[in-house]
DNA sequence: CTTTTTCATGGTATCGGTATCAAAGCCATT
DNA sequence: AATGGCTTTGATACCGATACCATGAAAAAG
């Protein structure tokens, strides 16, 4: 049986075909240069040993591995994986695999508790030669970023295509795709006012991370500029996960004298995590309270009662990021514009589609 | 300022150090034939200079690329992802990074319709030159298994070490970590008949597929070992996802003449899913129908109500995987026993720790 | 029928490390 | 001073592809 064996090179292939390494590459390679007869020949003891050209063979003198680093600070999370999925998606349709790097920063909680710096990535990257770097979060979503962070950033932007999805930083030798990150928030306040929720209060997210910082600001801003007053007891943080929005919801109410009458919460995990606790205490949602989320996940749309949420185009987010990189590495262009809308998807955790109509 | 540059190789730090390449590559190597002056003098240009050596050039005459492949059928499930935590920390560890490939096989509902055949994957696991191929689910899991795709695996497991975790096929050149997949459906059964629930259906998980067989294959050998009667119009298949299981649930309530009582799904996500549905049915969960779910998910604590479910010892199911091929990588062991059992995790979805004992 | 062009093929340097072997320098011993 | 052993260093083949140049054969042009 002509079978396969292991470490086939391309001078094995030489040796069985009777001919110079040099046309077996051009058979590989599709080259014009070789004759119908030879190019059928070889053709066929490849197919018959199942040969096929080593990539680090190819990487050593073509400079390009086809391979793209993707760092990320928890796959676990659904914003996260989305975002992958396509990702995934688009780089295997180009050619590339994906080194995922996960660093476990932003603490989850899944027990594991120390991160794996990003330092110790960006050096992996560069040792592995790979094409192109994305970083859809992690320590970049840090509100202040310290310097020895921004010049190992910096150090592995010069040297290969960095894409960071989220929002610029300056002085990084990187291209950045802004998010929108508090867009849609105005929104969500006008539907909870609509339906007749003044008190309203903010759950979930950390403090120092971009996300809940821009967030934070847009929900005082918003209430400010409606002129409805503010109750710094009706904030509470924590974290991005179910945990931390039952944690950070059961602390808001009992830090607060009046019971507030809707919740904004900075994803559908932490809004699940919140509703448990509101139904722990003994109240409804959407009755006593309204609940919503800044991120949609996609069991939102399963809970009890289903999430009133945004939707922030994670495909759309993750299809561009994608894009973006494999257009650097191609200097193809110099920076995507990128606008996404975050939208309202309204279903019943807020009250509306249940037929509630609060006054206060 | 003396600042780093691109493609910097053993040869220019060697120029720049005015010593050979070769006392360079023992510099790196802490070979102890360097004299102290010498290499505190290299390593002073290493880093100034920040030159780390190329993975790529490394793996040309070492043939190892310090790279593993894991392949995942849907990255965003959280069985799949919780594994992926535990595998990626375990891999730093020992040096190692991890090209991780989806195949989108099996269906969830992210939009994504095309499946990235496996068979793709393996041959980039061979060109890339990994050093091992962990393999967690995905096509594996059916229960036929196709010719060309066993002849494919078979291929790749000769040439490097192959983990499998799931159950053993036989004739295959691959190490396999068998889980107790049929584990905890006795205990479900017989905890749920405890609580007065006789008439007991089943949701979710997909025909033909290893995960559901078995599964299945336990729940109706239970019944039939208790003598209870066996009902098929309370066995409802479609997937391993919430809107799986809301739309199997939604059929089974349909398709059955009489209600069932209990409902054991195939995991947390399809339980969420069916519960959506019972709810809108106007029953209520666990007062009219007790669910139960054979494989915990994180966001099952905080549903409402809380899941009764089956702890499958997802992390150490990661974690033996993982170093189950690091093992074979070294040669250190020819297959590892694992022992894990599922154990009962009870909550309200149930009734128990709600306090209800119902009658039938 | 010779010359020129085109086509097909082979030989070899190269990518950036490591491994192996050879050799030079240094010190102690005889 | 010559010998031997040890430490330290350098030169070069090699890993498996590709790129470039050279060459031989066949076809087209003169």
């Amino acid at each position: 049986m002509p079978d396969d064996q292991k470490n086939l090179t391309i001078y094995k292939i030489a040796e069985l075909s009777g001919v110079s390494v040099s046309t077996i590459s051009r058979v590989i390679n599709n080259s014009p240069y070789v004759s119908a007869k030879t190019k059928a020949h070889v053709t066929d003891i490849i197919n018959k040993y199942h040969f096929s050209p080593s990539s680090v063979a190819r990487a050593m003198n073509s400079n390009h591995t086809q391979t793209l680093g993707v760092i990320v600070s928890d796959i676990t999370n659904p914003y996260f994986s989305e975002l992958y999925l396509e990702i995934q998606r688009y780089a295997v349709d180009f050619g590339y695999s994906i080194i995922l790097c996960n660093t476990f920063y932003g603490g989850s909680n899944h027990g594991v508790s120390d991160a794996i710096p990003e330092k110790t990535y960006f050096q992996m990257m560069l040792d592995k030669k790979v094409d192109g770097v994305l970083i859809l979060g992690g320590e970049i979503d840090r509100d202040t970023i310290s310097d020895s962070y921004k010049e190992a950033l910096n150090r592995m932007g010069r040297q290969i295509p960095v894409v960071i999805l989220g929002q610029s930083v300056p002085d990084c030798s990187c291209t950045f795709l802004n998010r929108n990150i508090s867009g849609g928030i105005s929104a969500l306040i006008h539907h909870l006012l609509a339906l007749g929720r003044r008190r309203i209060g903010f759950v979930g997210g950390e403090e120092g991370i971009r996300t809940t910082t821009a967030r934070l600001a847009a929900f005082t801003q918003t209430l400010k500029n409606l002129a409805i007053s503010f109750d710094p007891s009706l904030i509470s943080l924590s974290n991005y996960y179910a945990p931390d929005g039952y944690r950070a919801m059961a602390k808001l109410l009992e830090q607060t004298e009046t019971t507030p009458s809707a919740i904004i919460c900075i994803n559908d995990a932490v809004a699940q995590g919140a509703i448990r606790a509101i139904v722990d205490k003994g109240l409804r949602v959407p009755e006593d309270i309204s609940v919503v989320s800044c991120d949609q996940f996609p069991s939102g749309e399963y809970t009890c009662p289903r999430l009133t949420t945004l939707d922030q185009q994670n495909s759309y987010l993750g299809r561009m990021s994608i894009m973006t990189l494999i257009s650097a590495i191609n200097h193809d262009s110099e920076g995507i514009n990128i606008s996404h809308e975050p939208h309202l998807i309204i279903r019943e955790s807020c009250g509306a589609r249940l037929g509630f109509q609060f006054e206060r």
